[in-house]
DNA sequence: GGCTTATTCAACCAAATGGTTGACGATTGT
DNA sequence: ACAATCGTCAACCATTTGGTTGAATAAGCC
């Protein structure tokens, strides 16, 4: 009953943070936020700055994205910091990749992102 | 204004299809289709037998799936075949990689991808 | 202490989502 | 021709989602 097969999706435990990973990434602004997160860590207004919506609305994408695991908030004196949490993102990545191994053509894709990744320079430059 | 970096997520024309992948994976029920048709190209009503659901509702999963590009269906004679359609999952992938790749304990996924598909014999054994 | 800033809470709302049922068109088999 | 099967459509329903406001809590500044 425990999820051993990552495919299989029959009643698998990660069955609930998968539903909650991809309906948190199902939502334009909740990826700008991440996109955002990755580039620094932010405080929850100048999260919301950008955006033409209420801080409040940003606040609950925040909590949306929290408890999926995609990001972190510590509250620092008055102003909650909001830190980018990759592992959730790898996790769902690799999940997905389970629907392209059967295919050859799912080498493409990572030939992409090695040569995305190794092949054009030292500094980890962010988005080419 | 056409989607020039995938991290951004700022009015890129690649938005609304990543909308579509993600609230399509979002559901339990949708991703299970999923995995169902990783073995082997499927009826509707086969896809439908071992739900506890609506025929009508299963319809409506798989005309998400399809749109989101997820699937493809074909109707030859009275009955219409879905097959999984991995490109649509590649790429939201591949996008999802975007967030792992500033950090070096990314590559932990990737070597465990390729000791999975490559480390395992020859025939494709679909998940192990 | 008193103002300002940072963030959440609570109540509310419109729209989207995920399901049901029953009728319907299309295709197949006898 | 008739009946059975495959799948969708339309109308309906309950719940969730994504947003708004205004008040409330908490921390820093003068």
């Amino acid at each position: 009953m425990v999820d051993d097969c990552p495919a299989t999706g029959q009643s698998g435990c990660m069955d609930a943070r998968l539903d909650m990973v991809f309906s948190a990434l199902a939502d334009p602004t909740r990826r700008s936020i991440l996109a955002m997160l990755l580039e620094d860590d932010m405080a929850v207004t100048d999260v919301a700055e950008p955006f033409d919506m209420s801080l409040a609305a940003i606040s609950k994408h925040l909590v949306i994205l929290t408890k999926a695991g995609l990001i972190s908030q510590e509250k620092r004196g008055r102003v909650k910091w909001c830190k980018l949490e990759p592992d959730a993102l790898r996790d769902a990545s690799i999940w997905m990749q389970g629907f392209g191994q059967f295919e050859a053509v799912n080498l493409d894709a990572f030939e992409r992102f090695l040569t995305d990744e190794l092949g054009e320079g030292d500094e980890p430059s962010l988005h080419p």
